[in-house]
DNA sequence: GGCAATAGTTCATCCGTACAACAAATGCGG
DNA sequence: CCGCATTTGTTGTACGGATGAACTATTGCC
């Protein structure tokens, strides 16, 4: 599934002579034996993981071309590091010795996600099923809000959410902050986060939780992860185009599976793509931003309500006007919105779209605008078929992505956990 | 250098039950024992190809982190691959047996970038060092051709450069051949290049090159991989935003020295950015595109000069006129330019751009509109430098991005060379 | 009940790296 | 000029891990 010309590294190709590119890459070091091991038992885990149906070791050896014996021993290790379960062996109807088949062994090894956002806290338990194991949701108004005291308080939510979980003798392997605003990676600081009030902090410590790795990441980007699960009735994609809409817009790019960050995690800021640079001012000293055509409180006024009103009174006054839920130029945020997302598709080339946050439950009233602006605007719509489609992942969904992502983790490095 | 929180592979925690996913991802497939070897070969490789300064067997084996007796057996098959080559014994004032200084081999192992493009085709050769062999580009006006005719040329063109180069003793690794259009690398197809008029066809088979390993790529795409090697006065960036500007406008991202690709590598299209809705319409049917302030033909016809003049007369143009090199507005295109581009990075968040194709020779007089409008546009403008360069690669970068190309694919795997 | 079929385990073998000892080639101090 | 420290490169042994074949375990079917 991998296009890409075989573009996997450095280049390195040195004109001989000049001198350059001082700092030795490190590379991702050299490959020794246990290397071999470690690698293995990464693809044995995501043989159990990956499929729908549960593979017995034989099953294994197949599915990733290793020998019988070696995954025999591999799988006894996944089982004896808790990561594996063995389910009772199934007499299938065939001939030969029953099968034991492997499963994601539930409630053992959890992963952690945490949230502030504008209107509520929350802490979320996953575990390798992908099983809700435990959460805890407050409402609360934290604009201009103070990072100790929120932060402090969600500290205390996770510390009794995991203190229960691992009273059931599961081990919390790490968790991640979701937070609305520009985080760098590197650091593990919060540059800005408008919609909090917050800037130049550095979260982690004021959750006061001790040795537990937290890391910190965008709100948008988590909630993106989330999607790879995919909805009941409809299978994930491996790669598309995340946007979430609600006072600020967020966007995150995964592909084949993984985020794309860019340099430094602070791309998909599709809310200041130009939408028109005759159109009002915005917020970030811009004018005509997509946020002024498509954000929370314009599409608020453009229907006639107080720009702080709920997401409800939205759907509720367009279901009243009549609006043919499927018609175009229901709401003015159509336009815009796709004008925005061609751009996104022309420079990116991610053919699928998932709406998230309000513009989940708007897009009967968006869709057909959307699609007809992408049509126009993508250079490659020819060629290519464009879906967009609404997000799957409940409410929260940062909280959900941030518990994946530590259990990808660990999944990504099992020989850690044996 | 991979800020990306462990973001590596594809994420699998699947929730039990729900029947999806079903293609089995197969992965980068087991790891035996020759995998080892394989990937050290590859490590000692790069250690080599990537320092400014030779190493020797034990500066490899301190570099990688490798045994001494295993890179010595390691580079003894590069060398007897052709790969590297060992330089006399340098005696270098300090105690102790003098060192073997290890360099990529020149004149051995080449590369074969090809070119059709509007104005010329072309062919050159590279070496591992770097060094262009040999080379042929001719001018010819090659609107609405046909392909037969003007690929068997270049087929022509590319033999009696190969044969020469093979006479030399040279083995020539395989080629690119770079294309100004939608190309799928998937199926090797030219889906669509307007300005050749060409379309839907298999443009391989007409080179007429037998057995030699073709691949095709966009244009743009490999005058960005030409960067990678960097100027004279100026070290190459490992991540930058490349925009070429001519008839039409190509773009291309290169992230850690890799291309991005998107899903089908027809990423980058910039050109057809929204700049202004209200704006004139452009040859995709949209309107207000970019390629409609800041294409070849928009410049010239904003300067006074007729459609199709070359460039010089620009150049004269805009000295001839006074307009300060440095100064504002003397191109419209400018901050038109500058509005993409801040699209471009708040999408993607990659802070470098390189401006190629006219706009290396323009950026005097564009310079200061593209800036002023980054720094209003971009949201992390506060938090980040954004740098913005002229291309470095001389003219039909193309070639030498295509060459590049092929050797990289040599060193990613060395051990099919031993 | 015997046989075929499939799952899982045991064991000798092979491959590649690591570590240590050794050989080669130099600078330096006496 | 000689001995010694120093660094490079090579040789030989040990070890870890994957393999394939042989073996055991458990079922369905005739």
């Amino acid at each position: 599934m991998n296009y890409c010309p075989g573009l996997g590294y450095s280049q390195g190709v040195t004109t001989a002579g000049t001198a350059r590119d001082t700092t030795t890459r490190t590379g991702p070091g050299a490959a020794r034996q246990h290397t071999l091991r470690e690698r293995n038992l990464e693809l044995v885990a995501r043989a159990v993981f990956e499929v729908p149906e549960p593979l017995s070791r034989a099953g294994v050896a197949a599915a990733t071309g290793l020998a019988r014996a070696t995954v025999s021993t591999l799988v006894d290790q996944l089982v004896a590091a808790r990561l594996v379960r063995e389910l009772p062996a199934v007499t299938g109807g065939r001939a030969g010795r029953p099968a034991v088949p492997l499963v994601p062994a539930p409630r053992s090894v959890v992963g952690l996600g945490l949230e502030v956002n504008v209107d509520y806290l929350g802490v979320r338990v996953l575990d390798l099923t992908g099983d809700v194991v435990s959460e805890r949701v407050v409402p609360g108004a934290l604009h201009d809000s103070d990072p100790a005291v929120v932060l402090g308080r969600l500290g205390e939510l996770a510390r009794e959410v995991t203190d229960g979980v691992a009273a059931s003798g599961m081990t919390v392997a790490g968790a991640r902050l979701a937070l609305p605003g520009l985080v760098d990676p590197r650091t593990g600081l919060l540059e800005v986060a408008p919609n909090l009030g917050w800037s130049s902090l550095d979260p982690v410590p004021l959750l006061g939780l001790g040795d537990l790795a937290v890391r910190i990441a965008n709100e948008a980007k988590l909630a993106a992860l989330a999607e790879l699960a995919g909805g009941s009735d409809v299978a994930a994609p491996d790669s598309f185009i995340f946007v979430s809409g609600d006072v600020g817009i967020g966007g995150a790019v995964v592909v084949d599976r993984a985020l794309f960050l860019g340099e430094r995690g602070w791309n998909g800021e599709i809310g200041h793509v130009v939408v028109d640079p005759a159109g009002p001012r915005c917020s970030c000293g811009a004018f005509g931003c997509l946020e002024q055509y498509a954000g929370k409180e314009a599409m608020m006024r453009a229907a006639g309500l107080p720009p702080d009103s709920p997401l409800a009174a939205l759907v509720a006054r367009l279901a009243q006007t009549g609006a043919a839920a499927g018609g175009a130029q229901a709401l003015p945020a159509g336009r815009a919105l796709g004008s925005a997302l061609a751009d996104f598709v022309n420079l990116l080339d991610v053919g699928t779209i998932v709406l998230g946050g309000a513009y989940a439950e708007l897009l009967p009233w968006l869709r057909a605008d959307v699609e007809a602006v992408l049509a126009d605007r993508v250079l490659a719509a020819p060629f290519v078929d464009l879906h967009v489609r609404a997000a799957q992942a409940g409410p929260h969904a940062a909280l959900t992505g941030g518990a994946r992502e530590v259990l990808r983790a660990v999944l990504a490095a099992p020989a850690a956990w044996v």
